[in-house]
DNA sequence: GAATCAGGTTTCAAATTGCAACCAGTCTTT
DNA sequence: AAAGACTGGTTGCAATTTGAAACCTGATTC
């Protein structure tokens, strides 16, 4: 008796994470989420995105683990989608997305948002690739390469 | 008379970057052009995706700069769609969906395909968002602001 | 207690996706 | 040089997904 290979998603960590939360919606609910948006209606306006697409990809950033549902922090009998650790780890994720965003979609002079470091003030140092002593990595500097129960596959 | 202030996507770098290469599609043509696909056809096999739909993603990822159109390297009369700078430059990007997926989304012995150093054979660092002197900066660290001109907005 | 707001669900039309068939140039084989 | 196979698509159609709007229930405010 053989074990199914992939019960559920690819073997590929890009493919899988694409599945969970690799759509439009699900990414801008999340950056709305680092500007500490929590509740459904301020989702709501902040995206335009009609309701009933809003509550179908919380639902499912909640049972992915993205977010937890919380009572709401002001008394109020309403509830809140906050992010778990797991969602709050998303963040190198949207950053890279933002640099490369404001690298290589905006003008110089365009309008746009940007992120800063609030103890400073200042832009983030840009997202960089390294191998794990620290040297700067391009595409061609890697390979993939296939890990079955932990040991390289041929 | 006044310019109009959005000619084309919205103000904030993630949502124009995720109109621009968003789609799940989009992003995995990217990640097997980092693997070194370069043809329709390979690109077709690798993914399993519909002909229309490869034929329709690469087409704007060419109009958007993120690839060009070459003559294929082996002398033959077809093309090869190869990444340009902008697109070398959305590795951080898939790097950084490739490690929160292989953090979130596997189990310790699962199979999984990994992305090692060319130098060492060892996985990369994982990638960390730092304030412009270097500190590590949590999601909570960060503000957003609109800058109008260069010039931050009230 | 009436009106309003939060957080949805339902309905239906429109857009997108995916499959399969087809097709025009290339290239290889004989 | 003709036959067959491969490359890089396009076209047509069915199925799925998306989006706008109306509707609804419980909580809150007036």
């Amino acid at each position: 008796m053989v074990e199914d290979a992939s019960p559920q998603g690819s073997e590929c960590p890009v493919a899988r994470t694409l599945e969970s939360i690799g759509d439009r919606w699900s990414l801008m609910i999340i950056r709305d989420a680092f500007d500490g948006i929590r509740r459904f209606s301020e989702f709501q306006k902040s995206l335009g995105v009609a309701k009933n697409i809003l509550a179908s990809r919380l639902k499912t950033l909640v049972e992915v683990g993205v977010f937890d549902i919380r009572p709401a922090s002001d008394g109020s009998a309403y509830k809140e989608y906050v992010l778990t650790e797991k969602g709050r780890e998303i963040f190198p994720v949207v950053v890279s997305i933002r640099q490369w965003g404001e690298r290589f979609l905006f003008k110089p002079q365009e309008t746009r948002s940007v992120l800063l470091d609030n103890a400073s003030g200042q832009p983030l140092m840009p997202l960089e690739v390294r191998s794990s002593n620290g040297q700067k990595l391009e595409p061609s500097d890697c390979h993939r390469m296939r890990l079955v129960n932990g040991v390289k596959d041929a």
